[in-house]
DNA sequence: ATGTAGACTCAAGTCGACG
DNA sequence: ACGTCGACTTGAGTCTACA
């Protein structure tokens, strides 16, 4: 019956990782994202540092930002062996 | 830059759906779903409708509930070919 | 067992300003 | 370019009740 779930982080820390590494590659400010996804700089900058919880319809306006699927947003961060 | 984005469903199409299937197999009611996410059962049964924005912290409560990883319910629906 | 509807609460999300 | 704060509005999520 369902997976071995091994330490996971929760979906909101994934969010915030994810973001930030995405961002960084894109070479993007909280700023230009907030403004392609149609939100605002403050908010994006919340959900970043895990303070916010952000709604499933949002976090998909991020990703379309970022030109990625949803479901990479929520995707658990690789432990670097 | 980014991956061809293959015509894809809105994140809140597959949560309901991967929500839908996953109880069906699991064969526990909204209810019992709810019960089990500590979630009321109005809301389950308005998200399955995709009729509400769930947050991701909520999404991953139901994830839980059903002993999969939250990335699941965000996954694209697979076509059956 | 699910859909609907209405009334309610509080947090999501906006916005402007300052460090 | 980002964090923070405060005031504000809207919508997520609860709950009771009826079909």
């Amino acid at each position: 019956m369902g997976q071995p779930q091994p330490r996971t982080q929760s979906a909101r820390q994934r969010v915030a990782f994810h973001l930030r590494v995405i961002r960084a590659e894109r070479r993007i400010s909280q700023e230009q994202l907030a403004e392609a996804a149609g939100l605002h700089r403050t908010f994006v900058g919340a959900v970043e540092r895990e303070e916010r919880n952000i709604s499933i319809d949002n976090l998909e306006r991020l990703a379309t930002a970022l030109d990625v699927d949803v479901s990479l947003l929520v995707s658990p961060v690789v432990r670097r062996s």
